[in-house]
DNA sequence: ACTATATTTCGTTATTTAGCTAAATATGCA
DNA sequence: TGCATATTTAGCTAAATAACGAAATATAGT
């Protein structure tokens, strides 16, 4: 449907969300404290931003004690991995980009 | 960069610009008064539109007389083809654009 | 040059959205 | 139960954007 298009363009149209996105692409699971200690962003605000990205279908979440995880989604069916691919070449060289990723293997732990 | 994917995104995030996107790759080749009478906004909005879509790489304009055409692009380097697939394939069904498809031979012409 | 037509730009308004803080909710542990 | 921590929701402000009509620009034809 063409509101799934825009769903899922709206959710791509945002820097801190395919920062985001990215991350998750790169190492599969994070949790949103390590999503905010990454961006820098108030913990509401990135909270906000991530169910944007869940409501769009682009990645999915589960609860782990106090800790909510997203996760990077497997399956093709609701975004092609040739998108996924492009998306994540498209900023593999912005330096923002390569600063996130850089500081994920900082990121504190949460156990 | 970061940035062209997020121009990239925000082109699509709005359903009229699908609409004149996905018309473009249906026909080729549309005048904006076309896209106008498909839209049936305002031709200023229209322009506005297009110029957005332009901006970010996703359609070519050039002008022939009192015309402005936008086409299509073929180039792979701005969008994989499978991007322009998928947009087309996931708006295929949807009404509006069933609409606009079975609308796009009755435009009038302009010479 | 003048007129008519097509498009773009400008100025305004209404809506959406990103950001924040504070309050509410959920969970784990003492 | 009560407290601490993680996340979400609510309420707000500022910025971005879609829409329009009017004015400016561009081109073709008389």
């Amino acid at each position: 449907m063409l509101s799934d298009t825009t769903l899922v363009a709206k959710a791509f149209s945002d820097s801190s969300r395919v920062r985001a996105y990215v991350a998750l692409q790169t190492v599969g699971d994070l949790c949103v404290c390590q999503i905010t200690e990454l961006l820098g962003l108030a913990t509401a605000t990135v909270s906000r931003h991530m169910s944007v990205l869940r409501s769009a279908g682009l990645v999915e979440s589960y609860k782990k004690g106090r800790w909510v995880h997203y996760t990077s989604i497997e399956d093709e069916k609701k975004i092609p991995g040739c998108i996924k691919n492009w998306i994540c070449e498209q900023c593999a060289e912005d330096p923002v980009i390569l600063g996130d990723v850089n500081r994920l293997p900082t990121l504190s732990r949460c156990n």
